[in-house]
Parts: C-alpha cells; sequence; structure tokens
DNA sequence: AAAGTCTTCAACCGCCGGCGA
DNA sequence: CTCGCCGGCGGTTGAAGACTT
C-alpha cells in the first residue's frame, strides 16, 4: 500500500514565493495561528501544499529569524557543535537563536566546509589530513602546553619515537604517535565542549570555547599554538559535575567511550598560558592530568602555508580539527 | 559586451518516527 | 498490529546573481 503523497501536486504551486503569498501566510497565521499545515494553505487561500507553507514560514517568514550574515561568533559555535553533533542542523540550530536549520545547513555547506577543506582539515570528522601532521612540529616549544592534558605514557613514547627519529626511523610509528597525541587533545576539546553544552545557564556561548593564537604557523603546516584552560581545572570539575549527562547525549557524541566523562585527577588548580609556559606550569603535576581535562582554543590567528587568512575575517578550526580513534588505528587501548 | 562558470540559498524531495484510529 | 496522517529532518536541486574569461 503505498503512501499518500503530502499534498496533491495537480493545481498546486510551486517554486519562489512571491509577496502575495507570504502576505497571505502571514495574515493567515497571525489570525489563527499555525498547526494542521494540511489545511493551512487551503483555508488561506494559498494554491500552496502543506509542506510548502510550513517550510516557508518556519525557515523564512517567521518573525524571530535573524536574517544576514552569521557574526563570528555563531561561526564557530556551528563548528563547534558541528564537531560534536554531526549534520544535526535542527539539533545545531536549537543552539543558535533566530537561525534556521535550514540556514545553517546551506552556510555550512557553502563557507565552512570548503574554509575546512582549503585548511586541510576534514569537514565531516574535523580531522586534519594525516600529510599535514608531523610529529616533530607537535612535539616543538608551543606544543608543550598541550602536552598538559595528555597521558605521560604517551608524551613518553612519543619522545622516545621522536628520538629514533633521528636514527632514520621515521615509519609508521610516528603515524601512529601522532594519532595517539591528536587523540590526547581531543578527548580534552570534546571535554570541554561537553561541560558547556551540558550547562544550560549560562547558555551555551562558543567564545568560551577559543581563546586567542590557536594555530601557529610552522613551516607548511598547522598547529594548535596551545590548549588553555581558562577555568581552573576545579572550577570545571564542578561545572561538569553540576551538570545533568542525558543518555542521548552520551549518545550522540563520537565514540570516546566513557572515558570522555571521566573524573579528572586533578592535583591542583592550574592556568597556564602558550606565550609563557613556564607560568604556573608545573610539567610533573600537569602530565599527571587525564584526557579528560578542560582545553581550549581560539581562531583568532590562523595562517596556511605562511598565508594567514585573516584578511577574510573568518579563520575557523574546529575544535575537534584532531579527531581520531585509537583503537581503530592500533587496535589496542593500553595507552589509554 | 557576451558567454561561460561558479556560488549561493530558497525550496523541494523523500524518508522517518510519533501518534491516533 | 497495521495503516494513514502529520510534522520534522537531512540531502539535493536549480534559478538567479556574481564572477571570470
Amino acid at each position: 500500500m503505498g503512501r499518500i503523497p503530502c499534498c496533491e501536486k495537480n493545481g498546486l504551486k510551486r517554486g519562489p514565493w512571491t509577496q502575495e503569498e507570504d502576505q497571505k501566510l502571514i495574515d493567515y497565521i497571525h489570525k489563527h495561528g499555525y498547526g494542521n499545515w494540511r489545511l493551512l494553505p487551503k483555508n488561506a487561500g494559498l494554491q500552496r501544499c502543506g509542506k510548502s507553507c510550513r517550510l516557508r514560514w518556519t525557515n523564512y517568514l517567521r518573525p524571530d529569524i535573524k536574517r544576514g550574515r552569521f557574526s563570528f561568533d555563531e561561526e564557530e559555535t556551528i563548528i563547534q557543535l558541528h564537531s560534536i553533533l554531526g549534520n544535526k542542523w535542527s539539533a545545531i540550530a536549537s543552539r543558535l537563536p533566530g537561525r534556521t536549520d535550514n540556514e545553517i545547513k546551506n552556510y555550512w555547506n557553502t563557507h565552512i566546509r570548503k574554509r575546512l577543506m582549503r585548511m586541510g582539515i576534514d569537514p565531516v570528522t574535523h580531522s586534519p589530513r594525516l600529510d599535514l601532521l608531523d610529529l616533530s612540529s607537535i612535539l616543538n616549544s608551543s606544543f608543550y602546553a598541550s602536552a598538559s592534558m595528555m597521558n605521560p605514557e604517551i608524551l613518553k613514547l612519543a619522545a622516545s619515537l621522536f628520538s629514533s627519529q633521528e636514527n632514520h626511523q621515521i615509519d609508521q610509528n610516528q603515524q601512529v604517535i601522532s594519532h595517539l597525541v591528536q587523540t590526547q587533545i581531543q578527548d580534552s576539546i570534546h571535554q570541554e565542549a561537553y561541560n558547556k553544552l551540558m550547562n544550560p545557564n549560562p547558555p551555551f556561548d562558543s567564545s568560551m570555547l577559543f581563546n586567542q593564537s590557536h594555530f601557529v604557523e610552522s613551516s607548511e603546516n598547522l598547529y594548535p599554538s596551545s590548549f588553555i584552560p581558562e577555568f581552573g581545572f576545579q572550577q570545571q570539575h564542578e561545572h561538569a559535575q553540576s551538570s545533568t549527562i542525558t543518555d542521548d547525549f552520551v549518545h550522540q557524541l563520537p565514540s570516546y567511550g566513557n572515558d570522555l566523562f571521566m573524573e579528572p585527577h586533578i592535583s591542583e588548580t592550574s592556568t597556564f598560558h602558550s606565550n609563557n609556559i613556564n607560568q604556573n606550569f608545573d610539567l610533573p603535576s600537569v602530565l599527571s592530568t587525564p584526557s579528560s581535562s578542560p582545553a581550549r582554543l581560539n581562531s583568532n590567528s590562523t595562517y596556511i602555508n605562511g598565508t594567514s587568512i585573516e584578511d577574510e575575517t573568518e579563520s575557523y578550526v574546529s575544535n575537534n580539527m584532531f579527531e581520531f580513534q585509537i583503537s581503530d588505528i592500533l587496535g589496542v587501548n593500553e595507552f589509554m
């Protein structure tokens, strides 16, 4: 038994809406409200199907729609949410007041997606292309700030293998350790994003997830310059604990398992900055910080191959640009 | 100036799940 | 349990404008 189409195609208008049609729809909804979209066009005197009316109203005529260019903050929020939720446009739209899922979807496909690709980032996985990564640069000075969020065993292994590279043993090990390091970073990123999403008051503010000097130029590669937890870890921890974790949300997240929600083992409240990593930076203590520690990225200064893209006033990199599943790569979990 | 190409985004399509009969 | 209706969702299309040659 076939389904009856949502509307009869015969005699019903399609294509762009005229001003007159818009006005009819607006007038009707102002008078009677919306609901029962199937009957609405008939009652409103429109030669449209209900679906078309609903779409026109929700995507264009609704009075609370914010039209115009997306703000910097909105774009960062979209990237952040997309890295966690994927193509759940309605879920993303629900956190961007005045923006519709259709609008966000279009903006993603026409602007953000292309930009990420230009930057060598897979817009689906938010991962960097492997050939743009290089372990020696990851281990370079500025990147050590992020070491505070990593598993010390991984760092040891990374350092060990890095030294082996000097013996011309650059091989798959490098890629493996790159994955490990990236995953550690990403766990931190997801923890931060999760904490923010689960804390509705104050409302989610993507600017809290970013900070300055997101990336630094390093020869021909892109690397995060730092991951800066501006909240003390203790504060973050309390934040996370006070939030309600729903099963639904957990299942929506990428497959990080329960590690993402592990209780952080905080030895002290720490604050450090990329420009001066020695400030309040106690390496032994921070190295003991597990992967679930908070992290923060920013996007003020992004460079690719030595070329700033600031002139676009849009330099975005997802917080989840390092997205790898170690278990997928190695088939082991002993490092985590 | 004209033709061709690219970009944008409103609108459509088909599918899905919830719900009630 | 099945079926149809309805609203919602994500993917896709295509017209129109912008840009390039």
